[in-house]
DNA sequence: TACTCGATCGGA
DNA sequence: CCGATCGAGTAA
């Protein structure tokens, strides 16, 4: 959790064809180990969750509703399936929407987040202040069960139109 | 081998 | 509200 909170402010840097773009991560959802039912893990180890029992610092990319990539940070130590999605950054809202503007598909599934990859973490020291994180219960994983899926592990930046867009979209989304 | 169901999005 | 679209996971 406190990894995926962490990452808020952080840049996620993109090289493709020699050009390099940094986006500041406004939205992250935290999902951690077996015991998370909302976690792809929940079933233990499978050809598409290895990947998340690597030690962290690797990506995670899936492929959701048979339509959108999506990705997350593997994080943790091995053995330990946990992941961040990111999803968000400064002027892209959504998880899917991300993947396809930085041109992010299942190829970068197991490589490690550093710059040899194309993608990778960038902190450059500026400071997300408390007051400025919203943490809400994550979404789309009501298959979890309540306990679950009410815990709040997505934090999203407020400070901004993005933000405050998505927050109307997740809270239409429920009734 | 059959069947189900998504960590979403955009359009009706 | 609903369809798109496909692969992982599960049951058989």
């Amino acid at each position: 959790m406190a990894l995926a909170r962490w990452l808020l402010g952080k840049h996620l840097v993109r090289r493709r064809d020699g050009v390099v773009t940094k986006h500041v991560i406004t939205e992250v959802e935290a999902y951690d180990g077996e015991r998370d039912l909302a976690c792809h893990a929940r079933a233990g180890r499978t050809a598409r969750t290895e990947v998340m029992y690597a030690a962290g610092g690797v990506w995670y990319v899936y492929l959701c509703y048979g339509v959108h990539e999506m990705l997350n940070l593997v994080v943790g130590s091995r053995d330990w399936p946990a992941a961040v999605l990111i999803r968000g950054v400064a002027g892209v809202s959504g998880p899917g929407r991300l993947t396809k503007a930085l041109a992010i598909d299942r190829r970068l599934n197991g490589a490690e987040a550093a710059p040899a990859s194309g993608l990778w973490i960038e902190d450059d020291g500026s400071d997300v202040p408390a007051r400025t994180v919203r943490a809400t219960a994550r979404i789309g994983v009501d298959y979890a069960g309540p306990v679950w899926a009410g815990k709040k592990w997505r934090f999203v930046i407020i400070d901004g139109a993005v933000a405050a867009v998505d927050e109307r979209r997740s809270k239409s989304r429920r009734s």
